[in-house]
DNA sequence: ATAGGGTTAG
């Protein structure tokens, strides 16, 4: 009874002294009390004033460390243990692999304590190995070290050492997560923890059908009412472009927690849809959080409502006691910054009581960008280099910056300094579900079989876009070359061609009916999203665009970002 | 007795 109410370290010290400190009900309590305290300093105390020790209370104190977040107590209690010629038992190792999650330096550890386990024959308990690839993946070790570990359970894998490899996998790279297909073939059966790894891996994939097809395992398998696959569900049809299958999700659910409440919120935001988003908070019946307040104010952000979004910052300190983070001072600087109130932004970057970190300047950054403003660029791009240096958008912005000024010189330094340190700007991609298929497109679209056929169809769209007063946006292009080269540039960015693709096979377009659904993996650019907009007036169709993280709804010439 | 896999993130 005490234990499960996390009684303080002194409730225990009587209890203990109660039994007397020995035999199985001193132990226990014990174990136990340390265990739930947490590790501190007085359980152990006890503990140790106790002397009788066994396997299990080693185990136990392993276990108390890691619960708080010991985790280098716990680790010195098991060399304590492995020098002092204790036997040490599998349960031990799972807790100390536990521990290793996250901690600095874990992966040096996960090498040697591989080793031990390899060395003493563990490695082959399906328990150990999977605790191992699990450590190994959260201190980012290699993903086919994982694999081996995994494979040379040989035949005896379950469903638990499958969600972790699978989990891995998604993490990795969320095609590869279809892995899950294997496991199927394997006629393993899928149970509640197994389908919430596969809906993360289609949350990665962002395409429609793969997600409605785990949706419909979900459904079979009667597993509805699980909270934590409910709010998959419900982040997974966002990110796969449906903000109506996550409503519906959402609707469903018997009962909600504030993942589920802060998993809507954000598949709004995600999509700009800001009214929706408040006013769904205003119905919310679990108590927010500040996972909360970062989908409120990025709603509010991509849907342009900037002062609402000051408002609810405000708020969150003042009415509700959350002390605003780094993500809460990112989402601020990010709306003003859009806003073009960069002066605003910089000043809330100044008051911020701890150092701002990447996001923070990145959101500012991506403000200059938007509004050409020099000065804030080059300090923010200095900041960015410094804190992340293989971020390539401080070099991006800033030769944009230039090149749009005309400043060709400079814009080619920038690109050079970039090259000189090899890293690069991700190369955009664009892609689209049509049929069963799904099509990818690089910007250019050289690679794609029907290549002439969608340039001619390219070419009458750009002028009849012409005629609805389409401009392009020529400065966007990076280089000073000719202009008509620039303008042929910027018709063949990747999002351009998959819309093309799209009106060419308007018929069999997957899921929606009048919907075009084009998913990108970097940020669209000024140009497309004017040529989105005119073009959803031209074919009289909503067109969804999905860019690095929200989706920009274009409807008769108007977007769900306003712009933003 | 103690022990492995799940949901909001770029």
């Amino acid at each position: 009874m005490l234990i499960c109410h996390r009684p303080t370290e002194f409730a225990f010290a009587s209890v203990i002294s109660t039994c007397g400190g020995d035999g199985d009900c001193g132990r226990q309590v014990h174990a136990l009390a340390l265990k739930s305290c947490g590790g501190t300093d007085e359980a152990w105390n006890v503990y140790e004033a106790m002397g009788f020790r066994n396997l299990v209370s080693w185990n136990f104190m392993i276990t108390g460390f890691q619960v708080c977040g010991c985790g280098n107590r716990a680790l010195e209690i098991f060399s304590q243990m492995h020098f002092g010629g204790i036997r040490f038992d599998r349960a031990t190792l799972v807790n100390i692999f536990s521990c290793l999650c996250g901690m600095g330096d874990g992966l040096e550890c996960c090498f040697q304590l591989q080793c031990l386990t390899t060395k003493t024959g563990f490695i082959s308990e399906i328990e150990v190995a999977t605790g191992l690839v699990k450590a190994y993946s959260s201190l980012g070790g290699e993903v086919s070290d994982c694999y081996r570990i995994f494979l040379e359970l040989d035949g005896r894998q379950d469903v638990v050492s499958w969600t972790g490899i699978i989990a891995v996998f998604a993490e990795w790279g969320p095609e590869e997560a279809f892995l899950f297909q294997q496991f199927l073939r394997e006629c393993l059966a899928p149970d509640r923890h197994m389908f919430s790894i596969v809906l993360k891996a289609c949350a990665g994939l962002a395409t429609e059908r793969h997600a409605l097809t785990v949706q419909s395992h979900v459904l079979k398998v009667g597993f509805e009412d699980d909270i934590v696959l409910a709010n998959a569900l419900i982040h997974t049809c966002a990110r796969c472009g449906s903000v109506a299958l996550s409503k519906q999700a959402f609707d469903k659910m018997g009962s909600r927690d504030i993942v589920s409440w802060n998993s809507m919120l954000k598949a709004y935001a995600m999509h700009g849809q800001g009214k929706e988003a408040l006013q769904l908070f205003s119905r919310m019946d679990a108590q927010p959080d500040g996972a909360t307040f970062v989908a409120l104010i990025s709603a509010c952000s991509h849907a342009g409502m900037v002062e609402k979004g000051a408002k609810i910052f405000e708020a969150m300190s003042n009415n509700h006691g959350i002390v605003p983070q780094l993500d809460h001072y990112a989402c601020m600087v990010d709306i003003l910054g859009q806003a073009g109130r960069i002066y605003e932004a910089k000043e809330l970057i100044d008051k911020m009581p701890m150092e701002p970190d990447s996001m923070v300047w990145c959101a500012l950054l991506g403000g200059c960008r938007k509004h050409g403003e020099t000065k804030f660029a080059k300090l923010a791009a200095v900041k960015l280099k410094e804190l992340d240096p293989n971020n390539s958008l401080g070099y991006v912005v800033m030769s944009n910056i230039f090149s749009t000024n005309g400043r060709f010189n400079e814009a080619r330094l920038i690109r050079r300094e970039m090259e000189g340190k090899t890293v690069r700007k991700e190369p955009g991609f664009s892609w689209i579900e049509v049929g069963n298929q799904v099509h990818e497109f690089a910007s250019g679209g050289q690679q794609h079989l029907e290549k002439e056929a969608m340039c001619a169809r390219l070419e009458e769209l750009v002028r009849q876009l012409k005629d609805l007063g389409y401009v392009p946006q020529i400065s966007l292009a990076l280089h000073d070359i000719e202009n008509e080269h620039k303008e042929e540039q910027l018709y063949y960015h990747s999002e351009k061609m998959a819309l093309v693709f799209a009106l060419m096979n308007a018929g069999s377009i997957c899921c929606s009916g009048n919907i075009i659904k084009i998913m990108k993996n970097i940020r669209i650019c000024i140009d497309c999203h004017n040529y989105m907009k005119l073009t959803s007036e031209l074919v009289n169709m909503e067109i969804v665009v999905r860019d690095s993280n929200h989706f920009h709804h274009f409807k008769a010439k108007v977007c769900s970002c306003n712009d933003y």
